[in-house]
DNA sequence: ATGACATAACATTTATGA
């Protein structure tokens, strides 16, 4: 008998974005993962690879396990990738129009996956208020909103978006004042995405929980529960009510070997709200076809 | 104590992270 926690409901396509903090070391712990919770969408962020590179390390593995994978990817810092096993259409790498610093950075992918625009964000740390790097943050946020704004409406945007949306996506706010992270302009351009219809899914579903997605591997911070939630995903308006699950895999964290990031993993229904009712697996699926065959309505 | 821990490469030191 399986786990609950370990099988995809038929019926539901399951999407995922994780910080791996360099896919190279985390391949032992990546690869049980996605074993275990079989994602359909896999947002990555700071892979710290070249795009050869992640395919001579991860490219048969991925391939066995039914993945096709759009990367950008760069040799030493950075790095965003995107993985599907439900169609991966009009790739896109960068942000149009987003700035370098000075050059640019391998921050953002793509695609179209079983009919939603996903996007895996890794977006500028800041570094300093008032510093070059923080003013790239906010540009590169602005060039963001237009892409998101100017796409198709049905958008998944999935990533370590390095902002904490309210003081309650921080162990202690006093601690964080004059941060980067969680400054009035940081949030103003999130609320700005979020103003275009996108909703932040894990904290509608954890309205008043403690929820982090980065704990400092340093002073036993993950141990303390002293963290922070800053990876991010938000659903457009279209695919919002879609959403049957929204949560973070705090126990990706443990153990041996983490990211000092956890994943994000939300289920959504195959098909828009309203067009099925409850989604019964049929007995006996084999799991590798997504479609549903449903009653129709009389 | 602008560190603690972890990661990378122009690597025995420095840059980056949040």
């Amino acid at each position: 008998m399986r786990a609950l926690d370990a099988v995809t409901t038929v019926g539901c396509v399951r999407v995922v974005t994780w910080n791996v903090n360099s896919v190279k070391q985390r391949v032992p712990r990546l690869l049980p993962w996605l074993d275990q919770r079989k994602p359909d969408v896999v947002c990555l962020q700071e892979t710290k690879l070249a795009d050869d590179a992640f395919t001579a390390l991860l490219g048969d593995a991925l391939g066995e396990r039914g993945y096709e994978f759009a990367l950008f990817g760069e040799t030493q810092w950075n790095g965003v990738a995107l993985l599907s096993r439900v169609g991966l259409d009009d790739i896109a790498v960068g942000v149009a129009g987003a700035p370098g610093f000075p050059h640019i950075e391998a921050r953002a992918v793509a695609a179209t996956c079983g009919g939603v625009r996903v996007h895996s964000l890794y977006v500028p740390n800041g570094r300093e208020p008032e510093s070059d790097h923080y003013k790239y943050k906010l540009e590169w946020l602005a060039s963001l909103r237009d892409v998101l704004e100017a796409g198709p409406a049905d958008a998944l945007v999935c990533g370590d978006i390095n902002i904490a949306p309210t003081d309650a996506d921080v162990f202690d706010p006093e601690a964080y004042i004059g941060q980067t992270h969680v400054t009035e302009p940081e949030r103003a351009a999130l609320e700005a995405i979020k103003a275009l219809g996108f909703h932040d899914v894990v904290r509608d579903r954890w309205p008043n929980e403690r929820v982090f997605s980065y704990w400092d591997y340093r002073a036993g911070m993950f141990h303390r529960d002293l963290g922070m939630r800053i990876d991010l995903i938000l659903a457009s308006d279209s695919v919002a009510p879609r959403v049957r699950a929204a949560w973070i895999d705090r126990h990706a964290r443990k153990g041996t070997g983490p990211s000092d990031h956890a994943p994000v993993i939300v289920d959504l229904d195959e098909a828009p709200d309203g067009d099925i009712g409850p989604v019964v697996p049929p007995p006996s699926s084999p799991g590798g076809k997504k479609k549903v065959k449903l009653p129709q309505a009389k």
